[in-house]
RNA sequence: GCCCGGGUGGCGGAAUUGGCAGACGCGUCGGUCUCAAACACCGAUGGUGGCAACAUCGUGCGGGUUCGAUUCCCGCCCCGGGCACCA
C-alpha cells in the first residue's frame, strides 16, 4: 500500500526547506520577462483571518504560476504597522504600541509562513521602522518643495472616539468614521493638507488608461473626484436702489443658461460675508438663527436630503449681470461652504432645491428653459422679455429644453453643456463678468493626525520664520518610544520632543507634534519593495523601472477610493519629481470579495469568526488554500461554510493516491504499453492536454474555482482509465505523465503536497517550485470523434457521433437519417438545416 | 434621484464568441467493504407525469430578435454597493 496523504507530516518540513534554500528570493533578471504580483499589505493585528487567507492565497497562486511560466516574479510582503489599533491595544493591556505591533508582526508572519506563501521575505518593510518612515518624511519634504503641502484652517472632520481629524475619504457615506463607526463632527481647525486636488483632472483622465481595473472601482473613483463643467459668474453687490457697489461675489454654476431665471441669491451659513451683512441690522436675529442651527447640526442631519430647508433674508442685494435685475441675498443651510464658492445663484424653475425654497419663502419662479412638450412652450416660445414671473409647475424642470424670457439668448437650446450655456458664458467672459470653469468634489487630503503611533510630520514652528521644514540631513524625525499612551499622552505632551531650535534662524522653536495619516505610509510601500534595504535613497530608479508598475494588484474593495486613490496620487508626484517613469502604479487590479459568515463580515466583536488555525490543525494549510479558492470566484463575496472542506480533502487524497499508485507500480516494475493507441488511452491523453490548457487559461482569468474543477476532472478520468484497463495493459508512460502533470498543476494551490509528491513519491531531486509549467498541445486535446447534438425545432432529440474530420454534408445527411429525427420530421417539410461545426445540428421543420 | 454589480437545482457554483442549462464539489438517497462504525469506493440525484422508453416545464418577471437566448434588445421587479442639498 502506498503511503497516504498526511499534511501534518510534510507541511512544516517543506516550509523550513524553502526558507533554508531561499527559493523565493528574487533579483532583477534582465533575461526574463518580469511580473510584479502584489497583495495589499496587512495591518498587523496579530491574527490571520479568512480574509487574509483568501487574499494571499489568490496572490500566491498567481505568483507561483507566473514563476513556472518562466518569468522573474516579485512577490513581497510587509506590514502597515502604524495606526490607532496599536494605541488602543496598548491602553487596554497597559503596554506600548510599538511593543504590541512588533510582537504582532512576529506572530502574524509565522502564520503567513505556516500557510506556505511564496514571499521574498528579504524585502519586508515595516512602516513603523525608522528606516522606512524616514523616506515617508523625505517624501513629505519633497511634496512641500513642490507646493503640494499646505497648512490651512478649514472645517474638518473630527472623530470624537479616535480623538483626531479624518480626511474626507475616511468618513463613510452615513457620516461615520471608517475605522470605529462613530459619528463624525465638524470642527474649524488648522491642519496639514496634501494638495491632491492639483491632480484631480489627471486622476480622473488616467482612469481611462486602466483597462485592467474593474469598472466598478473606476466608477467609484470618478464619482468621488466629481468633476462638473460650468461657469463662474460674478454678481456685484448693490445698495437698496440697485446701484452696484465695488464688491462682487462669485458663484459656480453648471447652468449659466438659466441665469435669466435667477430670482434670489444664496450664501452658506458659514460664509464670511454673512455676519458682515447683518450685524446691527433688523435682519440679524433671523439670519443668526439659521447660522446657529446649522452649526448645531451634525453632518448627517445637515446633509439629509428630505430635510426642510431653513433660510433668512440678509437685507442685501446683488445685480444679475445679464439683465441688471436686483436680486435679494438670502442665507440657507442647503448651501455648503466646502463646495464651489459657498455662494449660489438660485434658479428655482430649474433646480428642485431652489424651487422648494422659493415656494416656502414665497419667492418668484420665472421659467427660462422649457421643454417643447410643456404647456408653457406655446405661450413663451420666442418671448424675450419676462411676461410670466411664476410657473404653474409643481416641480422644477432641470432637463434640456428651449430658452425663453432670456433676452438675446431666447430660442437657443438650454441644458447642461448646451448651446445656451456656452453662449451665455461667452457673453459674460467678454464683459469680464464670468468665465468657463470646472469644479471638483474632491477635497485636499487632510493628513495630520493628533495621535502618537504614526510618522512625525517633519516641520518646525518658529516664532520668527514661521513654518520651517526639517532639513533632509536631519531625517528621520524619530518617534520617541517613551510616550505613555496609557496616560493619554501624545507628542504634544513631550517637551523633550517638541522643544527644539529653528533650522533656519537657530532660535527657540516648537516641533510639529501631529503625525501623518497612515495612508501616507501605504501610498508608496510597493515602490520601496523594489529596493527595500536602500539606506541612501528612497529607491534606486533602475530597480523601480525594472519591477514597476505592479502587474497584478490584489486586495479588498474597501480600498476602492482610499488607498488606491492616494497611491495613484503619490505615483504621479514621484513621476513629476523624476523618481519613476510611469503615471499609474497598478496595471491590473483584482478586488477580492469579502469572506462572510451568516451574511456578515467575520469579526471578533461580532463573534462570527472561523479561525484559519483550527482548519489548518485539522486539514493542513493546503486543503484550506485550495478550498477557499474553490468556493467562489475571487471577486465575489463568499459565505464561509465548513461543509465543503471534506470534499476538498477527499479530492487531494484521491489525487495523492493516484500519483502514489502510479509511482509504486513503476517502482515494482509493472510494465505495460507505451504510446498505446486504444481509445481509453487516447481519451486520457486528450483529457490531460485539455485540462492543462483549461487550468492555464483559468488561472490567467482568475477562475481558480474552475481550474480546480478541471483538475478534479483529470483525476476522475485517470481513475476511469485505471478501472477500464487492467494492470499490465495500461500505457505506463502516459500514466507517469498524467501523474507528473497533475503534481505540477496542483503545485501553486497546494505547494506542500505537490513538493512531497514531486520529491519523495515521484523521486525528483529538486523542488517542484523550480519546475516549468507543463506544456500542452491544443491539437492533442481534440479527440478524433465528435458528438453532435441534433435539434429539431430547437429541441435536442438525438445525439450523433461522427469522425472529427467528417464533411459537413455527411454530418447533415447522417443527422437527418437518425431514427429519432425521422420520428419528428415525418409528414413535415424540412425548411432549414444549420450545422455548427463540432457542436450541433439544428433542423427546422414545419 | 444618478452610477456600478448581481438574481441559475436543497447549497457553493459552471456554461470563455448566441449553440446540448446545471460542469465540478457539497448535501441527500441507494449500494460495496466491515461483526459494527469511521474511512474509502461504486451508482442515482432540477421540477412534474410515467414501470420505462420518453414527454413536458425550467436560468427574477413581461415582451422582442433568432433555426436556436442564462448570454443580445426593450420594459419592469427584487437584492447588494458607491455617490448625493455638489449648485
Amino acid at each position: 500500500m502506498p503511503r497516504s496523504y498526511d499534511p501534518h507530516a510534510i507541511e512544516e518540513k517543506w516550509q523550513a526547506d524553502w526558507e533554508a534554500t531561499g527559493i523565493y528570493s528574487v533579483t532583477e533578471d534582465v533575461d526574463k520577462p518580469k511580473k510584479y504580483v502584489l497583495e495589499m499589505f496587512p495591518y498587523p493585528s496579530g491574527d490571520i483571518h479568512m480574509g487574509h487567507v483568501r487574499n494571499y492565497s489568490i496572490g500566491d497562486v498567481v505568483a507561483r504560476y507566473f514563476t513556472m511560466r518562466g518569468m522573474s516574479v516579485l512577490h513581497p510582503i510587509g506590514w502597515d504597522a502604524f495606526g490607532l489599533p496599536a494605541e488602543n491595544a496598548a491602553i487596554k493591556s497597559n503596554s506600548h504600541p510599538g511593543k504590541w505591533t512588533y510582537a504582532n508582526i512576529e506572530k502574524q508572519a509565522a502564520s503567513f509562513k505556516r500557510m506556505g506563501f511564496s514571499y521574498d521575505w528579504d524585502r519586508t518593510v515595516k512602516t513603523c521602522d525608522p528606516d522606512y518612515y524616514r523616506w515617508g518624511q523625505w517624501s513629505f519634504l519633497k511634496f512641500w518643495e513642490r507646493g503640494l503641502v499646505e497648512r490651512k484652517s478649514s472645517p474638518v472632520n473630527w472623530c470624537p472616539s479616535c480623538k483626531t481629524v479624518l480626511a474626507n475619504e475616511q468618513v463613510l457615506g452615513d457620516g461615520t468614521c471608517w475605522r470605529c463607526k462613530s459619528v463624525v463632527t465638524k470642527r474649524e481647525l488648522e491642519q496639514w493638507f496634501l494638495k491632491i486636488t492639483d491632480y484631480a483632472q489627471e486622476l480622473l483622465d488616467d482612469l481611462d488608461e486602466l483597462p485592467g481595473w474593474p469598472d466598478r472601482v473606476k466608477a467609484m473613483q470618478a464619482n468621488w473626484i466629481g468633476r462638473s463643467e460650468g461657469a463662474e459668474v460674478d454678481f456685484a453687490l448693490c445698495d437698496e436702489s440697485g446701484e452696484p457697489c465695488d464688491e462682487t461675489i462669485t458663484v459656480f454654476t453648471t447652468r449659466p443658461d438659466t441665469l435669466f431665471g435667477c430670482s434670489f441669491f444664496l450664501l452658506a451659513p458659514e460664509h464670511p460675508l454673512v455676519k458682515q451683512f447683518v450685524v446691527g441690522t433688523q435682519y440679524e436675529a433671523a439670519v443668526m438663527d439659521v447660522v446657529k442651527s446649522a452649526e448645531m447640526e451634525s453632518a448627517i442631519d445637515r446633509s439629509s436630503a428630505d430635510k426642510e430647508r431653513a433660510g433668512a433674508f440678509t437685507g442685501r442685494y446683488v445685480v444679475n449681470p445679464v439683465n441688471g435685475e436686483k436680486v435679494p441675498v438670502w442665507v440657507s443651510d442647503y448651501v455648503l461652504m466646502e463646495y464651489g464658492t459657498g455662494a449660489v445663484m438660485a434658479v428655482p424653475s430649474g433646480d428642485q432645491r431652489d424651487f422648494d425654497f422659493a415656494r416656502k419663502y414665497d419667492l418668484p419662479i420665472p421659467p427660462v428653459v422649457v421643454a417643447e412638450d410643456d404647456e408653457l412652450f406655446g405661450q413663451l416660445s420666442g418671448v424675450r422679455e419676462r411676461v410670466l414671473a411664476d410657473v404653474p409647475w409643481d416641480i422644477a424642470f432641470a432637463g434640456d429644453g428651449v430658452m425663453v424670457q432670456s433676452g438675446e439668448f431666447t430660442g437657443m437650446r438650454g441644458g447642461k453643456a448646451s448651446e445656451g450655456m456656452k453662449a451665455v458664458t461667452e457673453w459674460l467672459a467678454e464683459r469680464g463678468q464670468g468665465r468657463f470653469n470646472i469644479n471638483f468634489r474632491l477635497r485636499d487630503w487632510l493628513i495630520s493626525r493628533q495621535r502618537y503611533w504614526g510618522n512625525p510630520i517633519p516641520a518646525v514652528h518658529c516664532p520668527a520664520c514661521g513654518l520651517v521644514p526639517v532639513p533632509e540631513d536631519q531625517l528621520p524625525v524619530m518617534l520617541p518610544m517613551d510616550v505613555d499612551v496609557t496616560k493619554g499622552e501624545t507628542l504634544a505632551d513631550h517637551p523633550e520632543f517638541y522643544e527644539t531650535t529653528c533650522p533656519t534662524c537657530g532660535g527657540a522653536a516648537r516641533r510639529e507634534t501631529d503625525t501623518m495619516d497612515t495612508f501616507t505610509c501605504s501610498s508608496w510601500y510597493y515602490l520601496r519593495y523594489c529596493d527595500a534595504r536602500n539606506d541612501d535613497a528612497i529607491w534606486d530608479p533602475t530597480k523601480t523601472d525594472y519591477w514597476m508598475p505592479v502587474d497584478q494588484y490584489i486586495g479588498g474593495i474597501e480600498h476602492a477610493i482610499l488607498h488606491l486613490l492616494y497611491s495613484r496620487f503619490f505615483t504621479k508626484v514621484y513621476r513629476d519629481m523624476g523618481l519613476v517613469s510611469f503615471a499609474e502604479p497598478f496595471t491590473n487590479l483584482l478586488t477580492q470579495g469579502m469572506v462572510k459568515l451568516d451574511g456578515a463580515t467575520m469579526s471578533k466583536s461580532r463573534g462570527n469568526v472561523v479561525a484559519p488555525e483550527e482548519i489548518i490543525a485539522k486539514y493542513g494549510a493546503d486543503t484550506l488554500r485550495a478550498y477557499i479558492l474553490f468556493m467562489a470566484p475571487p471577486d465575489k463575496d463568499l459565505e464561509w461554510n465548513n461543509d465543503g472542506l471534506d470534499g476538498m480533502w477527499r479530492f487531494l487524497g484521491r489525487a495523492w493516491r493516484y500519483i502514489a499508485e502510479v509511482a509504486e507500480e513503476a517502482a515494482a516494475g509493472v510494465s505495460g504499453a507505451a504510446a498505446a493507441g486504444d481509445s481509453a488511452s487516447k481519451s486520457l491523453r486528450s483529457e490531460r492536454h485539455r485540462v492543462v490548457g483549461k487550468v492555464s487559461d483559468d488561472i490567467e482569468r482568475f477562475q481558480f474555482n474552475t481550474a480546480l474543477s478541471a483538475m478534479m476532472e483529470l483525476v476522475n478520468a485517470a481513475y476511469d482509465y485505471r478501472r477500464a484497463m487492467p494492470a499490465g495493459t495500461r500505457d505506463v508512460v502516459l500514466e507517469r505523465d498524467v501523474a507528473e502533470t497533475l503534481t505540477l498543476l496542483l503545485s501553486p494551490y497546494v505547494p506542500h503536497m505537490a513538493e512531497e509528491l514531486w520529491r519523495e513519491i515521484l523521486g525528483h531531486e529538486t523542488s517542484v517550485h523550480l519546475e516549468s509549467w507543463p506544456a500542452w498541445d491544443p491539437s492533442a486535446a481534440v479527440s478524433d470523434e465528435i458528438e453532435y447534438a441534433v435539434q429539431v425545432n430547437g429541441k435536442v432529440r438525438a445525439h450523433l457521433t461522427v469522425a472529427a474530420d467528417a464533411p459537413t454534408d455527411d454530418v447533415q445527411a447522417a443527422a437527418l437519417a437518425l431514427e429519432k429525427v425521422v420520428e419528428h420530421t415525418t409528414g413535415k417539410t424540412v425548411r432549414k438545416v444549420v450545422v455548427v461545426p463540432g457542436k450541433l445540428i439544428s433542423i427546422v421543420v414545419g
